[in-house]
RNA sequence: GGGCGAUUAGCUCAGUUGGUUAGAGCACUUGCUCGACACGCAAGAGGCCACAGGUUCGAGUCCUGUAUCGCCCACCA
């Protein structure tokens, strides 16, 4: 059948996505040939939060391009996708609705209010699989996986039980990140800072003045601290008790001595509140000095603010500094100070640390591995999380791209604490705790429960009467740290884990190397006593032409899908690939996507051209080249193994470059050119030699072009006289050919 | 405060381990509707490669410093 005069992507696109479906080749076990070697990739789950942004589709087009190269080159290859749950992010899109008809969750029961969040889930996740599809990605539908899916649970459930009966999860009283509008905890890294000008008080603590920003906190202030060689302080000794008037009348004071004091700042002395503020509670800890609450969950005063006290922080604050004001406590307040707050960075809310009894991993307790491939580490030894997390990226056994992510890496680990992974959301795993007792586990007002005497088991489903099950669920992270084991059927002995564990890369956006590739990390070496990938590469944030990010509320997104409808989905594949290398971020204008656009069609045309002047080149005949012609051939090869070079070592964007650039201006500007002439005016071997030149030079292109344009080039493909595979997908790279 | 990155044509960026006259896309100028393609062809203009030193036979590329922009981490009550 004849090709069309002109091309169009989007019809072509959904047809041709349609034969490789149902060819069956996206599912490795479907694969002809022998393939011994097999090459995996695990999808990064997007989010079941909404649709896909441009930094997915940059995602799917790397991935797609390594995995097609691969199943080219002969392997086994299975690329696996999924979503996430995303816990935190996806019921706040869910309350965020509800809010809008002022309810709130806790106006559901819990059961009820899942139920909306599974729809909304649901609707999302198709979303999300039919945007996939549409950028042309070669993935094994038939392995499909969600984070809170039945099998994943038991993964999670498998893994909570290793690492409890390990010792390595605990339960413990930690001041954590509290968000009061969530009501729920947050972690370290999930926190954002924001600048605010506060007015900072200076007030007069007996003898001292200590300076704070947050007065509504200091009621309990019994700790004044200074640093141990402060030559100002030499008269005050470490547990030395003062007698002093302070807000609510007088109390009796204790000095420490701690160099964690800046003796620079301010007077070089501060009263503490080990409560609400992490350096406080370790100055505390390591003391071992009372702790008490002064703000409830709800940031909220409690009794102890006396006439304040059920009045919310931030009506009281006011209040309170008039009253240190009316009492002479107040000496002076500076209205510039600039002050860093924390904020909830899934949902919005102020955070106000509080102490909780929550669940934490510990990373640095020493634990032995039953089976371990990892290097440096063997069975039985003595090590740490810490230890795996940092010994792996070390020798070499996990390969950051780009390199100097490595460092960032290591940083991160140095000052890495035990990971918090409970939440008080109700969407996500619930922790598989079950407790019997009645009064055990009373979190309403943030007190911690008393866990003595409470009988406790690890549970997936009810142990029976009287056994109530922990309310809190996990961080959504401690699922998607078994993504690339759970998803190959862990904890099962599956022919999977066995064929693609480890996975061979690991392509993300560098924003969630400590979230989510180093938990994997941590995860795998644990559970497996593997590593969970060979190869990370770490790609670039996408942003608009002029450097920022792409955002709805600057409307300045760019839709992948909108792109592939305007200009294919080719097209807007390789505006991502060429120009970028790993770990930048990418500026993006539709001006380039319709470029790429243009080389399709330079493609489709140039087919054409061949297709239309080789109709009657007999496929049987040899020919005979001419010096020029077996220049070009050698060039070509060059070009094929310079191609070949930069994809296994991870340089799509020259690979794809140096294709574009051989294609238009060595091809078909030069090539095509010359033999045209020849084709015209040559003897019928001359001529026959022309044609068979170009019907080569182009099958070639096509092949070498498949894995970053593959829907064109599948369609020409199906139109050449000289195919060999049923699919160009399936074709064997050129290499060596 | 610590770390990382960027700075190359008007714009967006390549330039892989130092090696001839520094490349591409878009935009621009001129001429082409000749049977693959005007989503095109041909020709062309446009660059003290941020700045200052240094290493080298040779530096956009390596080293030192400076400036501007951006990011990450930590944190002072």
């Amino acid at each position: 059948m004849p090709l069309e005069k002109t091309y169009s992507a989007k019809e072509n696109e959904t047809k041709i996505y349609k034969l490789w479906e149902e060819s069956g080749f996206f599912n490795p076990d479907n694969l002809p040939g022998d393939r011994s070697e097999s090459y995996s990739i695990v999808l990064p789950p997007p989010n079941v939060t909404g649709t896909l942004h441009m930094g997915h589709a940059a995602m799917l087009a790397i991935e797609d391009s390594l995995i097609r190269y691969q199943r080219m080159r002969g392997k086994k290859t299975l690329w696996l996708p999924g979503t996430d749950h995303a816990a935190i992010a996806t019921q706040e899109k869910v309350e965020k609705q509800l809010y809008k008809e002022k309810k709130t969750r806790h106006d559901f029961e819990r059961a009820d209010f899942l139920r909306l969040v599974d729809q909304f889930a649901q609707e999302s996740h198709d979303t999300i699989v039919s945007q996939i599809k549409r950028m042309g990605a070669s993935i094994d539908w038939s392995r499909e996986a969600f984070t809170l899916d039945a099998q994943r649970g038991q993964a999670v459930f498998e893994a909570f039980k290793r690492m409890f009966e390990g010792g390595l999860i605990y339960r413990g009283e930690r001041i954590v990140n509290w968000d009061p509008r969530l009501q729920t905890t947050v972690s370290d890294d999930e926190l954002e800072w924001r600048e605010e000008k506060t007015p900072f008080y200076y007030l007069k603590y007996g003898p001292f003045t200590i300076g704070t920003a947050r007065p509504e906190t200091k009621f309990g202030d019994k700790y004044v601290v200074m640093h141990p060689d402060d030559k100002r302080y030499t008269e005050y000794e470490h547990g030395q008790k003062l007698e002093l008037e302070w807000i609510n009348g007088p109390v009796t004071a204790t000095i420490i001595k701690d160099p964690a004091i800046d003796p620079e700042f301010g007077s070089g002395v501060m009263t503490i509140t080990p409560w609400h503020d992490s350096t406080d509670f370790e100055i505390a800890q390591r003391h071992n000095l009372d702790k008490e609450q002064i703000i409830d969950s709800q940031g909220k005063l409690l009794p102890i603010a006396q006439e304040f006290s059920n009045q919310h922080i931030s009506k009281a604050r006011g209040k309170i500094v008039e009253k240190l004001t009316a009492k002479g406590l107040l000496e002076k307040v500076d209205q510039n100070y600039l002050h860093r707050v924390a904020i909830n960075g899934r949902g919005g809310g102020l955070i106000e640390p509080q102490i909780m009894e929550q669940w934490f991993v510990d990373v640095s307790k020493e634990f032995e591995l039953p089976h371990s491939s990892l290097m440096g580490i063997k069975a039985g030894q003595k090590t740490t999380l810490k230890k795996i997390l940092q010994l792996v990226v070390k020798n070499g056994q996990i390969k950051i791209l780009p390199e100097r992510f490595e460092k960032n890496y290591f940083h991160w680990i140095n000052n890495l604490r035990d990971w918090n992974i409970s939440r008080q959301i109700w969407y996500g795993h619930r922790i598989p705790v079950w407790y019997r007792s009645t009064d055990a586990h009373d979190r309403q007002n943030g007190t911690p429960s008393d866990s003595r005497g409470v009988e406790m088991k690890i549970n997936l489903a009810s142990p029976g009467e009287g056994w109530e099950q922990d309310p809190d669920t996990l961080d959504t992270w401690f699922s998607s740290g078994l993504w690339t084991f759970s998803t190959l059927g862990w904890p099962n002995d599956t022919k999977d884990l066995e064929n693609f564990h480890p996975t061979d890369v690991l392509e993300t956006g560098y924003d969630i190397l400590f979230f989510w590739v180093a938990r994997m990390v941590l995860m795998s070496g644990f559970l497996l006593g593997e590593v969970p990938f060979k190869t990370v590469y770490l790609h670039g944030l996408v942003r608009d032409e002029k450097g920022a990010k792409m955002s709805k509320s600057l409307g300045n997104i760019i839709d992948p899908v909108d792109m592939a409808e305007k200009y294919g989905a080719d097209a807007t594949r390789l505006s991502l690939i060429i120009g970028n290398g790993p770990g930048n971020d990418l500026k993006l204008s539709e001006d380039k996507i319709r470029g790429y656009k243009h080389f399709a069609n330079k493609i489709w045309n140039a087919t054409r051209f061949v297709l239309m002047n080789t109709a009657d080149l007999d496929l049987k005949t040899t020919p005979t080249y001419s010096a020029t012609q077996q220049e070009n051939l050698v060039a070509l090869k060059s070009l094929t193994a310079a191609v070949t070079d930069d994809i296994e070592n991870y340089r799509l964007y020259l690979a794809a470059e140096k294709l574009y650039h051989y294609f238009w201006h060595q091809f078909a500007d030069k090539i095509i050119e010359e033999n045209k002439v020849i084709i015209k005016s040559g003897s019928p071997q001359e001529k026959q030699a022309a044609q068979w030149l170009l019907l080569e030079i182009l099958t070639t292109n096509l092949k070498l072009l498949h894995p970053f344009i593959p829907f064109v080039t599948e369609k020409l493909y199906q139109a050449l006289p000289n195919k060999k595979a049923p699919l160009l997908m399936i074709e064997a790279w050129p290499l060596n050919q």
